[in-house]
DNA sequence: AGGGTTAGGAACCAATCGGTACAAAACACA
DNA sequence: TGTGTTTTGTACCGATTGGTTCCTAACCCT
């Protein structure tokens, strides 16, 4: 009964997603933007309303993609005991890191950062998605024998952490360095939790 | 011989530090970089050459003052052995997240993540700044008895990226609820080196 | 084939961006 | 009290920012 769009909004939606992680919000401007979505202003305005909105549905779009496939991940007793569920996304992030440098980092971490989120909606789903990495590694650790309640909370919360500065390392350009170093000592915070 | 400046360069330094440090390289605008420093263009222009020079001044500027503060109170034998000038640092970041919610976090970590600065002067700045932080770590750790030059290596990578994690968790407004059981992980690590 | 409806694209918008030019102002020295 | 020198403030600059308008193109349905 009309025109039909000429992109897929999934496709382009994850385009912006990427250039926000690399850029931040800021500095990915309309233009980077409707270039590397490949689509102009016109539908851009259209199909999203502004900058800002797109930015919180990137932020969905990276909780429905990344996070959640770091959750379940997590989840899953196919990868083996919480313990080494826990470590294995971090080898996983060691590998990003060995393969490509890693400069891109973690949407979320460099979201946590960036100004431009801070506040409003925008902080309230970042808060939200630093839960959900929290519990899934709670749970993980939970499901260890031996581990009670509150050291997985305490120990979730260190690895929390550790994940996040490990990121930033990368995203700085120096995980390579010291990614090994990092995950061994995370090693140790499973091993005396568990 | 001439017409004295109004202002003192080392605090006007000093309040663009701190807008830089709050909201990144591109959202701290010139405007409001001006209003801050409580100078206008003309004086601005004259003292400091452009922006991009005032944010690497910046950069310099922190690590004199805060980076130099750190790795100072690492290095003080005063303030006990290694691993308890360790954990003092991180009770005094926690000092700061109880006081003020530490919603500035660290410069240095934010500096890290925000993409204005990746690459050219300001990447190898802060590279240098990174290293300083973790040679503080490793030194300190290396004084106490019994912990080998290896395992005080890899102990300040992993308590080097579990610091940036704890900051941005702050930045985040997360590190309130957060912060003891992260702390409490530094600890073990320290227990398990020495 | 024609009408209804929506997408696409270019022209245009005010506001702001970082940066420059230049004249007035304020001092030190003679 | 000039005079030379530097700072200060303001007017101005082109480029870019995010956003709107509106006309045309392309499709579905009758």
């Amino acid at each position: 009964m009309a025109r039909p769009r000429e992109f897929d909004p999934e496709v382009a939606l994850d385009k912006a997603m990427t250039l926000f992680w690399d850029l931040g919000y800021e500095e990915a401007s309309l233009a980077e933007l409707l270039s590397a979505m490949e689509i102009t202003k016109g539908s851009f305005y259209k199909a999203f309303q502004d900058k800002h909105s797109i930015y919180l549905e990137s932020l969905d779009h990276y909780n429905d993609k990344v996070i959640s496939g770091t959750v379940a991940f997590l989840s899953d007793p196919e990868n083996g005991s919480g313990a080494e569920r826990i470590l294995g996304l971090f080898g996983k992030v060691a590998e990003a890191i060995d393969h490509d440098g890693d400069r891109l980092g973690c949407f979320l971490c460099n979201a946590l950062v960036d100004k431009a989120a801070a506040g409003g909606e925008a902080e309230a789903k970042l808060q939200a998605m630093v839960h959900r990495l929290e519990n899934a590694f709670f749970k993980a650790l939970l499901e260890d024998t031996g581990v009670s309640e509150p050291t997985a909370r305490e120990t979730a919360r260190g690895i929390l952490s550790a994940y996040f500065g490990l990121r930033v390392l990368g995203r700085a350009g120096l995980a390579k360095q010291m990614a090994d170093d990092c995950i061994r000592q995370v090693e140790w915070l499973l091993k005396k939790a568990g």
